[in-house]
DNA sequence: ACTCCGGCTACACGCTTGTGTAGTAGGCTG
DNA sequence: CAGCCTACTACACAAGCGTGTAGCCGGAGT
């Protein structure tokens, strides 16, 4: 299938899915290496140790996803939405939880985008920070909470058919008040109330 | 500070913390041990094994947090939301995504909760089980992407301060529209188009 | 007083991990 | 043809992991 790339590749695209898989810990030396069917020596030779791979498959990651649209992060262009992005996504999404230096760039670009984004909206929001941010995470949420997310839909969500499904889910969700603003007053007098007494304790 | 408790309960409060910020892989037997203050040994004897400990330590999560609020699971009852309820709810959410069998009983409850919830409202929904398990699974992000939502907001968000903020966001998000109709019926068309292309591909 | 048992520690074992090293095959370049 | 650099493998190493075992200690039961 893929076996007429360069060693290389194969070591990177092998590297991607398992720690996209498993997590960047998760996923061991020779087990990327068996995926890629060469010698965990080789890995060693062409990148150097395990954090230069990671690296490097941080680095092609971003390109690629780049090279596909200029603003990847933004999860509207749904065209192109093969498989191969998908897995793309969700390998710097884990690269990122797992404390990637790259990925922690490409979280600050997210909310820089999010914040331009909305600021051509007419939504009535405190902290565009915090907004963004909660926003960003939420949206990375449906890559990193894969497994739960097929438990739940009983179809694996990698699939595009149950992806599809969930992202259908999701405008759902983004498109309508899922609160009333009475309990919105009442959720956020809770929430002074709770601050209230927080700051209390700490004097 | 909490040295006058037995040793097995020092242990369990240990791992608790430290499954919560590492992972259940990424915590140690012998770094839970040294935290409670005890020799590795001792946790062996008490929990026989660190799966038995993960257990033990879902368990009492989880009645714990039952004990304080019936329905711990809806983030709504924000009373009594202390730190110490909110290390309860990370390390549950935590472990459940670290393949905990008692997490994913939980998740399911959540799912069944939340489909209850649904009924109450008059949200349009066309597919309510993919509807409240996206909406359960971004309510689980603000637990799981602490250092990113921390990073983003340039405070620890498990200090209270930063997470009201946090919450205040969320409300701001929930209470309100993100997409117009307009948008929404966009996107999906689009995601139509995907899955047709999919199922051609599959035929 | 003796025993016994549960809480507790010290230490060792086997395994897996990432990494280091030595060496081989093969296609360039002189 | 000789030299050699690069891709590549096989094997060894130290460290850290979860687990197993042997034994110490003090208080309760008889």
């Amino acid at each position: 299938m893929s076996s007429d790339l360069t060693a290389r590749a194969r070591i990177r695209d092998a590297a991607i899915k398992l720690f996209a898989e498993r997590g960047v810990d998760g996923a061991t030396v020779r087990d990327i290496a068996q995926e890629a069917g060469v010698s965990s020596g080789l890995l060693r030779h062409h990148f150097g140790s395990k954090e230069g791979l990671r690296d490097a498959c941080d680095e092609w990651a971003l390109s690629e996803l780049t090279k596909i649209s200029g603003r990847f992060t933004d999860f509207r262009t749904l065209d192109g939405l093969t498989p191969r992005v998908m897995l793309l996504q969700r390998y710097l999404i884990r690269s990122t939880m797992d404390g990637s230096p790259t990925g922690a760039a490409i979280f600050d670009r997210m909310l820089e985008y999010g914040e331009q984004w909305l600021a051509t909206t007419d939504l009535k929001v405190a902290d565009p920070r915090a907004f963004v941010a909660v926003l960003s995470v939420m949206k990375m949420s449906m890559f990193t909470m894969r497994d739960l997310m097929s438990r739940a839909l009983g179809a694996d969500v990698t699939e595009p058919a149950a992806w599809a499904r969930m992202l259908q889910a999701s405008l759902d969700l983004f498109s309508q008040p899922l609160i009333t603003p009475e309990q919105a007053l009442q959720a956020r007098a809770a929430l002074d109330r709770l601050a209230a007494e927080a700051g209390e304790d700490a004097s």
